[in-house]
DNA sequence: TCTGGGGTCCTATGACTC
DNA sequence: TCTGGAGTCATAGGACCC
């Protein structure tokens, strides 16, 4: 390997996390600013949605993304709901990150309102961060807030911590003290089921967690997520700012009002799915191998079947055809609420795999999340 | 409280090949 | 000819993220 660099003589890593405060809602406010400061909702009005973003003031009720709509409805009842346009927030996302990626240059999203940026080696770097949150606000009246620090982990972290319009720097030794006594569910990549088993453990803090042998968290998560455990609680992550991400698998699926029993109009709605997916990638030009069929039965479990074809195709004949031999092989055994149909395995991903030594990917992947 | 839609990544397992 | 291990691929399930 010719890249050998001792840790010590590497530059400090400088990451930054930029989010944008209740995105969604934000843009909706900017188009109706009369209501500024009331409870918005933006969510689909169904008898199982979930609420995509609240503004701030709804969240003052307690209402959060991902929270079933009927329960915010409860909390807030005078919220007005808005429908999500995602046409609108795709427009200002790219506006602003062009912004942003002017002054940065190259940016890892995650969705249309958050990216990381590597200014290691930038000069001053808080000070062209303050520069330019100030210069988003101004051109996009959109609120960004930053996390600053060593790592990826840190960078996420700190962005969430002074929210709206927070900015906030981190090192590595003072985010394992300050973060001890939190729940191990502020680490990103922990969730409910990680946080439940930990507590199964003992283990209720980041801290307890820091202190835990390595063998314990292997023992009951595995080797690698068990240590991949330790280095998050101690704040170790030396991730890398990754720009350029392709496509994986595409996919298109419905939660229905209400439940469907009969196999027929499960095949009617497989044929409507199976043809949006493939119109969407007929445009982009993509093509897959893999075709696989998603069923969420009334009691919450969850059946994937998947089949590989010889060739990539995104022809919807083929695809559709595909999809309902694997459902009627399935033939669900109890009402269904959710249906839906995936492409995966693309013709680029071995090229696209071998990275910045190949060729450069195509414009549309850099726009992945936008 | 009763759980969307669109993704990524990880793990386990079995089939297959060398 | 039989056997075992390693590597790879396909499949299924699940956790997690925005």
């Amino acid at each position: 390997m010719g890249t050998d660099v001792r840790p010590e003589d590497r530059p400090k890593r400088v990451i930054a996390h930029l989010d944008c405060d209740a995105f969604y809602a934000s843009v909706e406010l900017l188009r109706r600013p009369d209501l500024r400061d009331k409870a918005v909702i933006v969510a689909h009005d169904g008898p199982r949605s979930v609420v995509t973003t609240a503004s701030y003031a709804a969240r003052r009720y307690g209402v959060g993304s991902a929270m079933p709509l009927s329960r915010a409805k409860r909390l807030c009842p005078h919220a007005i709901l808005l429908p999500p346009d995602f046409e609108s927030y795709r427009r200002v996302s790219r506006a602003l990150w062009e912004i942003v990626g002017g002054r940065l240059g190259r940016l890892q999203h995650l969705g249309l309102d958050e990216a990381y940026a590597d200014l290691t080696g930038v000069e001053k770097p808080v000070r062209v961060l303050r520069e330019l949150v100030e210069q988003v606000r101004a051109e996009t009246g959109i609120t960004v807030s930053v996390g600053l620090g060593p790592s990826r982990l840190i960078a996420k972290i700190c962005s969430d911590l002074g929210k709206p319009a927070g900015f906030v720097a981190m090192g590595r030794e003072e985010a394992a003290q300050r973060f001890a006594g939190h729940s191990p569910k502020l680490l990103p990549g922990i969730g409910p089921k990680s946080v439940e088993r930990l507590r199964e453990m003992g283990i209720e803090t980041i801290g307890q967690l820091q202190a835990t042998p390595e063998e314990r968290l292997t023992e009951r998560f595995g080797a690698r997520h068990g240590r991949d455990l330790l280095r998050r609680a101690h704040f170790h992550d030396s991730s890398e700012v990754e720009t350029s991400r392709v496509l994986k698998s595409r996919s298109n699926e419905r939660t229905f009002d209400e439940d469907v029993t009969s196999l027929t109009q499960l095949e009617e709605i497989l044929r409507r799915l199976a043809q949006g997916l493939c119109e969407g990638l007929q445009r982009r030009e993509k093509r897959g191998r893999t075709i696989a069929i998603k069923v969420r039965l009334d009691d919450w479990t969850t059946v994937t079947r998947a089949r590989t074809v010889d060739a990539h195709t995104n022809d919807t004949a083929l695809v559709t055809d595909v999809a309902l031999e694997l459902l009627r092989a399935y033939a669900p055994p109890r009402p269904v609420r959710l249906l839906g149909v995936r492409l995966a395995s693309f013709e680029d991903e071995e090229g696209a795999k071998a990275g910045s030594g190949g060729r450069a990917p195509p414009p549309d992947q850099l726009a992945l999340p936008l």
